[in-house]
DNA sequence: AGCCTCCTTGAAAGCGCTTTCTTTTTGGCG
DNA sequence: CGCCAAAAAGAAAGCGCTTTCAAGGAGGCT
């Protein structure tokens, strides 16, 4: 048995559903003995009528049960009420989680949000931004704060408001909200290095088209420089965020020389990788090796041993990219915050270094 | 230093953004010498239109940089090119992989989607779609196929084309595609009694607002019955799909008696956890207690012991999903396959029962 | 009481596009 | 060379709503 797509073809004629009849705003205008100006204002702005005909004409709607047409309401009025969001993909916990506080704060201010993933590529992801131009969306959140010259062309010509995600306010000239990768890899090489730790490597994700990559590795040098401990290129190990992937590079590390004491990783699914395949050869964490992530998934606390981690605020970011839009769409004023609160979770994958085994060379 | 939202309000007056004059398609017309129709007909239907007249008109259409209001297109065409998607949450992978198969077949047909989350309340579903149809999606995705009355009638009245996912084609007389539970049910349950398990114990999902776990646990019972082996309901513990929860139910299954020799869970996330909290318990996996779960979820097969698992084609339901809608809305044929291909993926977690410690009553 | 202002309501003009419906052009063929 | 059908282009009528704009009515104030 197989189900096939036969029914009234949409692209061909007229449109004309069955048992579809289409009740227009005019009719339920008529129904409440109104005109169609006055149907139209309980709709949008209430405090215009009187109860008396707000009643009536509310009556009506649901009586009739009348549905506005999004198209129409969107070319008269000039708004869609429609947000737009374009991120990496979904499949990274960080990214869908934001994607959920995004959306939640739409859904009671009658928003609804686009959607499109572009997989770090970035000629993809300006097509993307363009068809929500298009589709008319009233406000766009974007990840990063570095884009190609089209997209900018495309965000200035189109005189959209955006918001950027997953930086510090001053990282762009643009609205952003996030927090500082500088400050995340801080806490984590002050922690290290507070346990005693002057070997750390560092494994990340892919630099190119990703800019807290980038601002994640530079502010691990900085934090490292202040320490006085060198962080040569070859302790840096670049990976996917995939778990084969992660475990390979560990095998890269390795195949570098002798590991680390402690082990950075871009994130948690890195650092998740990292242990697991420590694991897998037997090298105990944190005994003979300190893990760290960023990110505090829901999983790593439950891992023998469970991570230590700077938790982010993943929801938070969308939530406040949502309210920031709406409010700016709505003509409010709306304080980002220079940056957003990061918290270093301290949990069972660090520990002091074993001091045995190597010339304690650095500073 | 904190960044303000003022900007030009949109809400109040006429929005007029600084730099963007916004083309329309009049002066495309007028640039390329031909008539607002003509110039239509070469960016919606170009075969109409002499090759000649074509290449004038979107000369003019990249000249002036014209972007189409989707708005007003969708007013006068009766199409939105939208299509919705509304899913119960997207932090479980199933879903958001879904999202991501949905999204990636739309992207190259000009079509984009609205994305709504509904965290398993049946009323905000109902809000969602309500919201959708207003919005004047082509098309809509669904999860399941046991929805509240009210959804059903919104459903109908509007004639909107839908598609359910996530159970088998016979599973509803509406279009639905996706695996049967009953299949993953039987696989897992033959390899557990082929290896000679004869305690099965089953932690199932919140059978609330799920059809998809109530599938399950009846593909379940029907798949033991069918070995002649009990499956009594304290041998049925329910969990939120979250770890912590998950280790809960795990030590509700102990308190209730001893523990059986396998554990089905309801999928890997849930697999996860009780692996994860058998562990911690130093219960060995598969020795004392075998564990199978369904996804295929990427980390599964990275944990020590990795997981045996039925791989599910989450990326496929939401492929498949917007292929159908994409071919509905043209009048094209689509065959909806009864149901897609599942398979067993047999690793480490699953061992044959200890035979030792307990009366082999059962059949 | 008279004038002016503010509050409600309705009439009607679009919003920017697609799609008939017509008109014009092309081309095939007797 | 002329006639007719078919193809190509244009004119214009909306799609269903919001929002001026104008009109009417109710008070408030001098």
């Amino acid at each position: 048995m197989t189900n096939k797509a036969s029914a009234p073809p949409l692209g061909g004629k007229r449109r004309r559903k069955i048992g579809a009849p289409k009740v227009r705003l005019e009719e339920v205008a008529q129904e409440a003995g109104v005109s169609a100006a006055t149907a139209s204002r309980v709709l949008n702005n209430p405090s215009l009528v009187t109860k008396d005909l707000r009643d009536k004409v509310l009556k009506a709607t649901s009586k009739l049960g009348y549905v506005a047409d999004g198209a129409a309401r969107a070319l008269a009025s000039r708004r869609s009420r429609v947000l737009g969001a374009v991120v990496p993909n979904l499949s990274n916990t960080i990214f869908s989680d934001m994607i959920e506080g995004f959306q939640q704060r739409l859904e009671p201010q009658g928003y609804t949000m686009l959607l499109a993933t572009f997989n770090y590529d970035e000629a993809a992801e300006c097509r993307s931004v363009r068809t929500m131009i298009e589709r008319g969306v009233d406000g766009l959140v974007l990840v990063g704060v570095t884009h190609s010259k089209e997209l900018e062309l495309l965000l200035k010509s189109s005189g959209i408001p955006f918001v950027q995600t997953w930086a510090p306010a001053r990282a762009s000239g643009h609205p952003t909200i996030g927090y500082d990768n500088a400050t995340a890899a801080r806490l984590l090489v002050d922690h290290l290095v507070g346990l005693g730790h002057r070997d750390i490597g560092v494994v990340a994700g892919l630099t190119q088209h990703n800019d807290r990559v980038r601002a994640r590795i530079a502010g691990l040098r900085a934090a490292m420089r202040r320490h006085r401990i060198p962080l040569p290129a070859d302790r840096i190990v670049q990976t996917e965020y995939r778990i084969a992937k992660v475990r390979e590079a560990f095998r890269v590390v390795q195949r570098k020389g002798e590991l680390p004491t402690a082990l950075i990783a871009n994130n948690d699914i890195v650092a998740l990788g990292l242990l697991l395949e420590a694991q897998a050869q037997g090298i105990r964490v944190p005994a003979q090796l300190s893990i760290v992530g960023v990110g505090d998934l829901e999983i790593v606390t439950h891992m023998k041993p469970p991570l230590t981690t700077v938790r982010s605020p993943k929801h938070t970011i969308g939530a406040m990219a949502a309210d920031y839009l709406l409010a700016r769409i709505s003509g409010h004023d709306f304080a980002i915050p220079e940056e957003l609160p990061l918290e270093l979770v301290v949990r069972g994958s660090t520990a002091p270094p074993r001091m045995t085994r190597r010339k304690d060379t650095s500073a």
